[in-house]
DNA sequence: TATTGTTATACTCTATAACTATA
DNA sequence: TATAGTTATAGAGTATAACAATA
């Protein structure tokens, strides 16, 4: 049985949500997700511009001394970008001499990144900061409410990892005026 | 008393998340917030594209059929962009017929949005499609666990709303060569 | 003087395509 | 042939600055 007028229209605007400011966004996961990603990643910047890095540069930095020798595919794995774009990311951070490109024995084709000691000392001196900011922008939440964000997440995210691909929300270029089967 | 260094480094790989693929992925807001929006917008894209738009043309459209009459500044406050970055996308929209700018009697240096009768008929047609893909986003939580994961976000983004300002995660751009006050 | 919207322009981020070298 | 990384280039998206009209 289809719904009346009134209960769609009601069913619409209780999407809305007004923020304290008076702003308003819908209560649906694409705008609140897009939202959320542009507050931490401002707060993000914050620190990382104390160092003189974007945030970006900031999060290879952190994935590196999580992880390290990893080769650059993987970290463009981690970090949901593709990977001429870390290979660029990775060209700023060698240049600051944060970090270095090694070749991999095993294949010569793939080069091992590993935070240089400078490196790891910015990262060191930057990671109280962010830890301090990642806690501030949960602190309205209750310590159990974090820990079930965090989880709900992952767990959104895992399930819907086939969106994650670099590119994936961006519209097609342009048709190239010479496909490879043309003249 | 300080951690001992074994008690860190445990704290510190245990935000490492490996997703089913072997993505590694830091078990952190701002991580987690990059890819969920990844996730979210790609999947908006795949639906918007149908109809020519891309996602945040698609998010104005949604955004003017819950909230009508609104002027550019509301609009830009409702998708967290500026009001240049909203008077590029209204344009596109207006070319395509899609809504109209009129003056405001009240304030006649606004112009209120309204969609046009073609604009509201292709949000009624994307509508369901757009319903079906915020649901799958979700789809791997319980019922109870989609409205926690709302409410979260809606708490976290009204508690920060002062990092989402738009360009508030942009690098500073280069000082003017003329600074007011200079020569 | 402050605000709405516009015009003109700039720039960041990130991508695609083609290439080199290894496998 | 397929994959890791690089080079060269392109483009989407979104911003800042300066301005006009109106308040």
């Amino acid at each position: 049985m289809a719904k009346s007028r009134e209960k769609l229209d009601r069913d619409r605007s209780r999407d809305l949500v007004f923020l304290k400011s008076g702003t308003p966004i819908k209560r649906v996961a694409t705008p609140l997700a897009r939202r959320f990603a542009q507050i931490c990643i401002a707060a993000v910047a914050e620190i990382s511009a104390d160092a003189d890095l974007n945030p970006m540069q900031y999060a290879a930095l952190a994935h590196l001394s999580d992880e390290s020798d990893i080769d650059q595919n993987r970290l463009a794995a981690g970090l949901g970008i593709d990977r001429t774009s870390v290979g660029q990311l990775i060209d700023q951070l060698e240049t600051k001499g944060l970090l270095e490109r090694r070749v991999n024995g095993a294949d010569r084709r793939a080069k091992l990144l590993r935070l240089t000691a400078r490196g790891t000392k910015l990262r060191e001196r930057l990671r109280p900061k962010a830890h301090l900011v990642q806690a501030q922008l949960l602190a309205p939440l209750t310590p159990a409410e974090r820990e079930t964000l965090l989880e709900l997440l992952v767990r959104v995210i895992e399930a819907n990892e086939d969106y994650a691909r670099p590119g994936a929300g961006r519209r097609k270029p342009k048709p190239s005026k010479s496909p490879p089967n043309s003249p």
